[in-house]
DNA sequence: ACTAATAAACGTAAAAATGACGTTTATAAA
DNA sequence: TTTATAAACGTCATTTTTACGTTTATTAGT
């Protein structure tokens, strides 16, 4: 008799970050180590997206804020709920394998996926209990379970957003330069930008706000910062209901 | 002893059409009607997605199919898993209470929610097993558990989307005319457009072919008959990447 | 102090798309 | 034949986009 499914029920999180000096989009991934207990060989040596089962008694949301939160310490970042992940085989492994009063269960494991957006220098990664790591997008390494699928549909996920709502500065430092973000728009959407062109459009949006400041320690003529603000754009009455099929 | 939570998975389906003579965007909901066992008092006596238990062996989208298939006969619709739904309390009444060996359960059930997008005139409600049935979507009937809001959700997800791709077509008879791929606009988007503007930028795009045919049977000048070829949209090499913030 | 190198920032002109309208046309019904 | 009506076409000013060229401010090297 074929065993019965025992349903598990977990979050996992995609956490993008920016850096503006290299110039990559990145993901923060923890390591996965786990020896066999009779041979001491490795099992697996690979890294996985952060995750966690969720409790009786909170919500999905609550349940990837928590993980976000252990993970990183942050709260009140930008967050998605993309995509539930649930094939039955989709962590299909002996271990997964279980007995219960003498009958054996087959868990199934349906994952809730989201993706956070934040500043990467509000992680210390050097002092992290997980080993997270940050990893440019386009140099994973080697991925656990289906994990490798859940960032690039989130991925897919933020190209489409980030064409229809800024939500670009939440990966940026507060002060940043208009290539700044020229930049990160090509990292995400893999795609070339003119710059005198993009920076005429970005310039006369009201909610992007030039300071009273210029980079400072650049070998070149250093560029003026700008800021976003929040505020002004959605006082815009944001409808910018433009059919573009 | 609070009770243990045991998980049930299921997925929902807000099924769309559109009726291009009444003009209005449909949602197909199926009646709920239970009646106390002893009592026979009714209990409820409500509107509700068609939505079903995730089999063991299959995978999310392929039980969204089977629902579906199962409600309407039809396979190959347009279909988009757009949220899932799982707060702890969502289903909450005295029937998710069960015993299983002596102890109590509380049942906590996930549904992954989809919705799919087809041609109204697909679908023989007079004949269906369910008693199924067209609702306006701006004049929708009590809904049971928290079905009005995953429907309002499906809502807010096809106004992006429908922006950005040309899925509207799927919502319309193979034939059409401009007006009516205006006023489907318009009904999901809930705005007035320029009919002038919105006819010149329509029939500009190469993958709108006109039709040797008129509209019959209209009392006043027939329209021209259009059609979407979606090779032709393919084939235009789409990426539209048009930063829209 | 001058020069070279470089990225930032500004400029321009043609083409395309949009917004806001007015006008003409084909049809069925009266 | 006339009338009502929605379909279809047209126009023009404005805005946005595309595709480039030029100037400027700064640091580093001589």
């Amino acid at each position: 008799m074929a065993p019965n499914k025992i349903l598990n029920l977990s979050v996992d999180c995609v956490v993008f970050g920016y850096d503006t000096n290299t110039k990559s989009l990145n993901v923060l991934l923890i390591k996965r180590y786990l020896e066999s207990e009779t041979t001491k060989d490795v099992l697996v040596d690979d890294y996985v997206l952060t995750g966690y089962h969720v409790y009786d008694d909170e919500t999905l949301d609550e349940s990837a804020t928590r993980v976000l939160k252990e993970l990183t310490g942050l709260t009140n970042q930008y967050k998605k709920q993309f995509k539930a992940f649930g094939n039955p085989d989709r962590l299909s492994n002996e271990k997964d394998l279980i007995w219960v009063q003498n009958q054996e269960f087959n868990l199934r494991t349906i994952t809730i996926a989201y993706y956070f957006l934040l500043k990467t220098e509000d992680v210390d990664v050097d002092n992290n209990k997980y080993e997270a790591k940050w990893f440019p997008l386009r140099e994973l390494p080697e991925l656990g379970f289906d994990h490798q699928q859940i960032i690039e549909e989130a991925h897919e996920d933020l190209k489409t957003k980030c064409l229809a709502e800024p939500i670009i500065f939440e990966l940026l430092p507060d002060k940043f330069t208009i290539n700044d973000v020229q930049d990160l728009y090509e990292s995400i959407l893999g795609i070339e930008i003119d710059n005198r062109n993009f920076r005429r459009k970005l310039i006369n949006k009201k909610y992007i706000i030039p300071l009273d400041e210029k980079q400072v320690g650049v070998s070149k003529k250093p560029a003026q910062l700008y800021m976003f603000s929040k505020d002004i754009y959605k006082k815009m009455y944001h409808k910018n209901y433009l059919i573009n099929i």
